[in-house]
DNA sequence: TTAAATTTTTAGACTTGTCTAAAAATATTT
DNA sequence: AAATATTTTTAGACAAGTCTAAAAATTTAA
């Protein structure tokens, strides 16, 4: 009834596929067996097996012992899931009051909920941001990414100020200093001094 | 780290329990085996599988040949489950402008997503409601009903007025049909004039 | 109260996703 | 370039959840 014409994928499936989308970003080479099952903490084996039934679904390039490589549809399918996680990360700080250091574990399983109009009517309903709580691009409908560069805040001179899009650090003490400091998304910032240890 | 006392369920698991609540609540008696599988469409050999490991677990209380009930704490586990699908239904409704007939599909996969704060933070959003769109109750967090009766807006006459808290006829038409007239939820209504042929 | 019909359970099989252990391929070192 | 180390794949096993087909229990009917 709901799904004739597009993919359906499992839990499991679009792990795999965020996984390596997010290996991809930050390597541009064709991903290693051992590279996806350290990041999805599980076995090498697993991973060979999994990836040949995306290879089969079209979403993978692979060649045993050579690595994959996400095909068009896979980056899309792949992008669409991480603007679902990004998404709910916003609907929950946003909306429900939930903090930067708590929103990632219940986004992990909300990204996985099937229904356009949901996730199209959640844009509109947080006003389409543009960023997540960490400062990370939510991808539009067709997996492209906002350009807008960030800079980081210790690059900041005394007195300058920007607008606060994002962290680096997403650890709990990080983002929970952040916050102690009344930092929040969206923000003006202006610093006013530095603090020595660590240029923050 | 987030659950060291909570039982934890799979889908299925809480698929199965909250088909036995339903069926608890308008039976009173031992859920049988069949009924179980008709209700899930599923097949009896499948529903004694599981009966048997929801047995082990202590939410429901088996011999064989003899049917089902649930425990206390599968009472519980089911109405928090319920909860949250009636939770989520209103939240899609008010805040995502989902129609009554298009909510219980996402609502299905919904309440399973595991968070207490993630549920108390949408009761808050939602300005804790009592009844979901279809006018189903919402049970507490303790899994009790509120006990406002609910009448049948064809009993009432000319020109009398009340709060419309639900429909009992939740087919797709009856309830476009709802739409069309302007009647939604909580609203105050009037009854100007019976339409014939049905009392409507 | 036997016989027939229905319901429920068992037994065995299949799928998905995982694992361990061992074999095969690739990479590194000397 | 041969030996060693590492990575990747295969093979076989397991758990969850489902199914079909057949056996056992219960219910209904005559």
């Amino acid at each position: 009834m709901s799904c004739q014409n597009k993919k359906m994928f499992t839990q499991a499936e679009e792990n795999y596929l965020k996984a390596i989308y997010h290996l991809e970003t930050d390597s541009k080479k064709g991903i290693s067996t051992n590279a996806i099952a350290k990041s999805l903490e599980t076995k090498a084996s697993s991973v060979t097996d999994m990836v040949k039934k995306l290879s089969d679904k079209k979403v993978v390039l692979y060649k045993k012992y050579q690595g994959v490589t996400l095909t068009e549809l896979g980056l899309k399918t792949a992008a669409n899931i991480v603007r679902k996680h990004r998404l709910w990360e916003v609907f929950l700080v946003q909306k429900l009051n939930f903090s930067w250091d708590e929103v990632h574990e219940v986004a992990e399983q909300l990204e996985h909920i099937k229904s356009a109009k949901l996730i199209n009517q959640l844009d509109v309903l947080l006003g389409f941001p543009k960023y997540d709580p960490h400062g990370d691009p939510i991808p539009d409908k067709d997996g492209n990414l906002s350009k807008i560069d960030k800079i980081l805040l210790s690059t900041l001179l005394k007195n300058e100020s920007g607008v606060c899009v994002g962290v680096d650090d997403s650890s709990s003490e990080f983002l929970q200093f952040l916050d102690k400091k009344g930092i929040t998304l969206g923000k003006q910032i202006t610093v006013l001094e530095k603090e020595d240890f660590d240029d923050s």
